[in-house]
Parts: structure tokens; sequence; C-alpha cells
DNA sequence: AAGTACGAAATCGTATACGAAGCGTAGGAG
DNA sequence: CTCCTACGCTTCGTATACGATTTCGTACTT
């Protein structure tokens, strides 16, 4: 036998514990504010708070909880601006992703794109955001997770991990953004397949992007000058 | 009295720490490869390891130092492949931030900007790796720091303080590239001068830190086949 | 002479313990 | 009735202690 433990899911109990927090704020179990009481997740893995501390700060630096001296950590929120200032970010980095990305492309990766945007297109009528959000994600990680540059990636899944607490909440909240959407992905798999060049993919993967930022932002104000 | 204790630099322990190591390494104290021994650190400070280890995994995660379990901590290394990837990452997110910024910079800061290339420019004969890179450094942040997004605003700084390792090592390694640097100084700024459009002004940060990236491939190749 | 096995030293990983700082509540004074 | 203060509870911050793992040196075997 290999291990005494049948499951030994990870090396160190501080990895475990980094794993553990991250999936459940990306889930959802953990929401925006929720606040993360050292002692109280050090029992539910049945381990001393230091390997606790230890995950929250790498937490910390990757943007996903913020953390004040002698009050806690709590799950970091998106209020609007912050919204605005991640999905900015992610357009950039997510787009140059892409166009890194898209000489690598074989024919199977469009042709899974190309499914998954079909997919979407069915999912508009009796309109699902949860499943149409999970679908989107899946179409562009097709798209950018050939990008060569480890560290330009790493960016994009710190984005999308950001956005994931809010599960849902953009095409939930301009469900008219889903149809355009979806139409914006197949001009973009059409721009790749062609072999366009760099820029023409990257200015096209980041306009699509602002695009649904611009869509939040209209919403918004209109909501609230309504 | 506000103190009892006449300089008390921060308020944590752990935030002491994190903010010492890091400029260890900025200013190149611990050079690259440096081993961070946790227990020899506590000593200096005169602080217990806990403190020292959330520190480190901050470092960690910001990628200014590797870990490894059981191992230990080592300053990240930026061996030629890292180089070349926090180069293009670092002209992504730059340019962008310089585009960004652009449009808030007042004739103040275009004056100042100007004011370090001329230096840089005196620089050139009896050439300093160092201070040229230190001034290059200084000129470009005149140019992204009003950039209003703090995302893209901390990326860049992480990109160059990844860089500081390096300290002057471009410069010295293609010293020719400094002259050509001073000239796309000089033209970006005629560009952000002249209100240009973002894309433009985007595109010439992006190509100026590519250009020296290209500089330092071209110059390494050659040195391989010599 | 080279390779391997054993053992000691160094270092990391985590638990436990205790002190310090915030936060809420209850009680009294104005 | 309201505001201020004092107490106690919760939670964080750090030190210390001990077990686990790796590394390196040395001696022994082939």
């Amino acid at each position: 036998m290999a291990e005494t433990v049948p499951a030994a899911p990870a090396g160190s109990k501080s990895e475990q514990a980094y794993a553990l927090i991250k999936a459940r704020i990306v889930e959802g179990t953990y929401s925006p504010g929720h606040r993360l009481v050292l002692a109280r997740i050090a029992g539910d893995l049945g381990v001393s708070v230091v390997p606790i501390r230890e995950a929250i700060r790498r937490l910390e630096a990757e943007g996903l909880v913020t953390f004040e001296r002698n009050i806690g950590a709590t799950v970091a929120g998106i209020d609007p601006t912050e919204y605005l200032y991640t999905m900015q970010t992610l357009s950039i980095v997510e787009g140059a992703a892409t166009a890194l990305s898209s000489p690598l492309l074989g024919a199977a990766d469009i042709t899974r794109a190309r499914g998954v945007n079909e997919e979407m297109r069915t999912c508009l009528k009796d309109f699902d955001p949860v499943r149409f959000t999970r679908l989107n994600q899946e179409f562009h990680s097709v798209l950018f997770e050939r990008c060569p540059n480890p560290h330009i990636l790493d960016l994009v899944h710190r984005g999308w991990n950001r956005l994931a607490s809010l599960r849902s909440s953009t095409f939930r909240f301009v469900p008219g953004r889903a149809t355009e959407s979806v139409d914006e992905h197949e001009a973009l798999l059409r721009l790749i397949e062609s072999q366009a060049g760099a820029d023409a993919i990257e200015k096209a993967a980041r306009l699509h992007r602002s695009a649904t930022l611009d869509a939040y932002l209209a919403q918004s104000s209109a909501a609230d000058s309504s």
C-alpha cells in the first residue's frame, strides 16, 4: 500500500487548506463578504491555525480575500468598481493570451470551441445564466489555454477566479448581452481559422470582453437613474 | 508620547518581515538563488519563524520567491526563459497601463519625464548600466503611474519587481539598445503630447519594451552560436 | 577505488499556549 | 431617555516545542 490514509489529497496541510478555501470561494460556498475565521476553518479541517494562516496569506496576495490586522479575513467581495477594474484587466490579459494562443490551436480545438458555442446558443432559449456562464468560461478556456507564456496564463486564471464568485451575475444582469456574445464567439473563431494576425485577434478578444463590461455599465447606470 | 518604542516601523511583525525581505530582494541584498532559511531570518529580525513563514507565502504568491515543501524558500532566479516571459507580460500590461494613464498626464508630468530622459541621454557617455536602469524605471513610472486601474498598476509593479533582481543586466548585456531606448522615449512623449489615441500609445509602449526584449534575445543567441 | 548504507545535523511542518486587540453588551451617570 | 464607561467574549498575533523530512558526511562493503 502506498498510503496509510486512503485519501491524502495534497502534500502539506497548508497546501490542502489553500486548495480547499480557494475551491470554496470559487464554487460559491463562501460568498463575498463571508468572514473566514481561522479557528473555525482549522476545526473543519482538523488542523491547527498555523497552516490556515499561511493559506490565507497566499489567497490574500492573489486578491481572493482581504485581510485586516486584528480583524480577520473576509472573502473579497466585488463591488461595481472592483468588477470594472477586474473586467478591464481581464480584457487586456485575456486578449493577449488568446492572441498568443491562437497560432497553436489545432482544428480539434476549434471544433471543440465551436461545439461549446453551439451549446451556448441552444442555451439561449429558456435561459440559464449559471450554465451559460460555465459554458462561456469553457469556450474561452479552449481559446487561451495554449498560451505559451505561463505568467499571462496565470493572470487570466486569476481574473476568472475573481469573477467566479459573482457566478452568472453578468449574464443574469444583462441577458440581452448573451445573444451578441454567442455571435461574437463565432466571429472570433472565424478570425482564428483564417489565421488572422495576432493584432486582429487580440483586439477582437479584448473588445468582446469590453463589450460585456459596457453592457453591464449601461444596464447599471440605467438602473441607477430609474 | 505616542509610542513606547520610538521606532515601530509597521504594524505586524509579519508585515515587517514581508517588507524587509521584499526590499532585500529588490535591492539585491538577497540575490537570485539565495536560500531563505526561516530560522536565520527570524533571528535577524528578532522574531519567531511564524511571521516569517507568512511573509514568505505572500512573496511566493507574488512570484518573488519559490518554495518547495520540506526544502525551503529561495529567491526566484530569472533564467532566460523566465526573463522572456516576464518581459513579454510586462510589455502587455505596461503598454496598457501607459495608454490608460496617458490622458491623465499633465504638462508637469511630461516635463518631468523628459527631464529624466535627458538625464539618461547624458548618461550614455561613460555608460553606467545601474544608473541608466534606475532612470529608465523612473521614466516609465511617470508615464504609467496615473493608470486609474489599480489591478493593472499592481501587475506592472510586480513585473518591475521581478526584473529588479536582475538590476542593470539588460542594458549591461545590450548596451547598444540604450541609445535607441532614449530615442524611443522621446517619440513616446511626443505621441502622448499630441493626444494620440490610446491604441497608438499602447502599441508604442508595448513595442518599446518588446524591442528591448528582442535585442536581448538577438544578443543572447549570437553569444550562443559564437 | 567506487558505491552504498547508516547516522547525525540542519531545516521544515504543525500543534499548542498565551498575550493583545477589537467588539458587543450591560450598567450607571447625566 | 441618552450617552458614556467598564467588563467580558471572540478572534487574531506570535512564541515555543516537538515531530518529520531532507541532506550531507562517514564508514563499510564489494
